[in-house]
RNA sequence: GCCCCUGUAGCUCAGUCAGGAUAGAGCAGAGGUUUCCUAAACCUAAGGUCGCAGGUUCAAGUCCUGCCAGGGGUACCA
């Protein structure tokens, strides 16, 4: 890290003055900087307990020597104990001045650091199926996927962001079957519909017809076969059936700002798998059983055997992940190759890396399964097959007809383009902020009117924190420029925007290590607060003192600099006006 | 049955990995603030046997054991 933060500053000036004293030897993460639960106590504080142990005293005495011993420590005027904590009070101006520096010259760079530099990772999210749109599950995994991968980026490490298109099986012939049945040779353009919920409607009518004609499934499997016979007449129509549906894809990564370096198909890695585990079993790791399955044994995971491969020699959705894992780390060095998935697929990841284990990739160890809980509605569980569909699609089409709403409503001067992309700005800050307070591993109650909510701790919240400051420092003009004389500050109100600003690549980092986006997302609820209690408080056009303007406007510079950098990282584009 | 996850205020959630200050927010409901840079804001009060019962510890929402409730999983589906 070249640039030297202000806490990190503080917290390593405090660890050698600690140990020079006891003339003893601390770790680097034993420094945990908190904050104080009551302004009287100090601005922040640490806990003596680790050092307890070491010098055989009680918690509080050490706390009551350390304050005692009055150590000059940058950005700390004043040190004093609170039973087991020492506590510190930190000094305005030359902690906002030193923030100031680093976060003008860093500006969209501030936060990053180098971490995890010169390790790559590989994020794996989104995983649509080509039969039909997506829906609110994979809203979640490709917001949280998204955030994760700029979190991980943002720490130094090199990130490839990959999806795995399931785009072969009978699902897909499904919706194949209905539309050579139904069809009449209609298409996306000629019945005006977005690709992917033109094909996801002939799924939905097969599944539908199917109920009542038993014929039609044994049609799907037919097709099925052609197609892996490579069947002409079928490949063709089922390239053209794919093509439409990643159309209607693209419109929907688009929107949400999904990018990928590159996309699996499954229909090129499905074979792979095969020749792994027939590999296993000339080795002996792997056994065929009686029926002609090759199984694997999982007594050593008190678990039952596991089939590979079926007893026709054809894959399995294990097989095929194990083709593709090999092939992820024969595409790239991996360090980490992450998988965004349910967690309703956590025994599936188990035995998949547990099984790479055995078959002897040294590299099994670097699999990690992100799994996040389920999204559910006030009426039960998402489910496309069963109807009840919430696609990703309308229901970004609802939100932004709410942010709309609310728009107009405060009649602002705005022509109706901007309207119209500042509503969708709101309702996807909206949407991914919903998602990503939430830690991943929580089920989300998605209950479309909170979600539609533009109050409390939510993305528009944030959105207008940050339009706030954008507005102060267009409206200023002249008044806002110039160098600051930041002895002028102070007060409680900016001091804890300070504090909140020096604390903030710490907080990138522990959100980046945890895969939990949900650390960021608390961050930037407690700044907005904070910059709106700072703004309800204190003006910084109108103070009569061009001097305090200057000084509070450097401040605000900082705060919209970082809180921009923390949205961005969440996918949310920070709107300069709303 | 067995395995995994969850259970914190009326509702939605932080905090549990790494035990430490009086368990924090938001929403809803109650009350208040606007000649002033965006009131999509701000403030005040109220709201809790941290699912239950034991245990470990100087200290437990956090660790251990058992139980209860909800969800997920337990396929030659993905």
């Amino acid at each position: 890290m070249k640039n030297i933060h202000p806490l990190e500053e503080l917290a390593a000036s405090l660890r050698n003055k600690i140990e020079d004293h006891y003339n003893i030897k601390t770790g680097e993460s034993d420094i945990v900087i908190e904050d104080t639960p009551n302004p009287e106590l100090g601005d922040i504080g640490i806990g003596c307990f680790f050092l307890s142990k070491k010098l055989k005293k009680s918690p509080a005495s050490i706390a009551e020597e350390l304050a005692n011993l009055s150590f000059t420590i940058p950005y700390v005027n004043n040190l004093r104990s609170a039973g087991p904590y020492l506590n510190m009070t930190l000094d305005a101006e030359s902690l906002i001045k030193s923030l100031f520096a680093v976060i003008s010259a860093q500006s969209n760079d501030y936060g990053l650091s180098d971490y995890g530099a010169g390790r790559q990772v590989m994020i794996e999210y989104s995983s649509p199926n080509s039969n039909k749109p997506q829906h609110l599950g994979h809203v979640r995994n490709n917001v949280l996927g998204m955030a994760v991968s700029n979190l991980l980026e943002a720490s130094g490490y090199n990130v490839a962001r990959v999806n795995l298109i399931n785009d072969r099986g009978i699902h897909v012939c499904k919706s194949m079957i209905s539309y050579l049945k139904w069809g009449n040779g209609t298409s996306p353009e000629s019945e005006n519909i977005k690709g992917d919920h033109f094909v996801g409607d002939f799924y939905v009518m097969f599944e539908k017809k199917a109920k009542n004609e038993s014929g039609l499934l044994e049609e799907a499997r037919g097709i099925l076969k052609r197609w892996e016979n490579g069947d002409n007449e079928v490949v063709k129509l089922w390239k053209k059936m794919n093509d439409w549906v990643y159309e209607g894809f693209d419109e929907t990564y688009n929107r949400l700002g999904c990018i990928f370096d590159k996309v699996y198909l499954e229909s090129e890695t499905y074979t792979k798998g095969r020749d792994i585990v027939l590999r296993g079993v000339g080795e002996g790791i792997l056994s065929k059983n009686k029926t002609g399955e090759v199984i694997i044994n999982l007594d050593d995971l008190e678990l039952e055997e596991k089939v590979l491969l079926r007893s026709d020699g054809t894959s399995i959705y294990m097989t095929q992940d194990l083709g593709t894992t090999v092939e992820k780390f024969n595409d790239y060095k991996l360090d980490k190759a992450v998988w965004v998935v349910a967690s309703e697929q956590n025994l599936h990841f188990k035995i998949l890396f547990h099984v790479l284990e055995r078959l002897g990739y040294k590299w099994a160890d670097k699999c990690y399964h992100l799994n996040y809980g389920m999204v559910y509605l006030p009426e039960g569980k998402l489910k496309s097959r069963e109807g009840r569909t919430v696609d990703a699609d309308s229901l970004m089409d609802e939100l932004h007809e709410l942010s709309k709403k609310e728009i107009i409503k405060r009649s602002r001067d705005m022509d109706d383009e901007t309207i119209e992309t500042t509503a969708e700005a709101i309702a996807l800050s909206a949407l991914k902020y919903f998602i990503l307070k939430v830690h991943p591993r929580k089920d989300i109650n998605f209950s479309p009117e909170d979600s539609l909510s533009l109050e409390g701790s939510t993305g528009p919240f944030a959105q207008y924190s940050y339009a706030r400051l954008s507005s102060i420092l267009r409206k200023g003009g002249e008044a806002v420029h110039g160098e600051p004389d930041f002895s002028l500050l102070g007060n409680p109100e900016e001091k804890k925007i300070a504090v909140l600003l020096a604390q903030y690549p710490h907080v990138v980092l522990d959100s980046a290590n945890s895969y939990n986006p949900s650390r960021l997302a608390l961050w930037i609820f407690e700044i907005s607060r904070a910059i709106n209690k700072f703004h309800h408080d204190h003006s910084v056009l109108n103070t009569g003192d061009p001097e305090l303007t200057k000084a509070r406007s450097g401040l605000v510079r900082i705060a919209r600099q970082t809180l921009g950098n923390g949205l961005r990282l969440m996918g949310i584009k920070p709107l300069e006006k709303m």
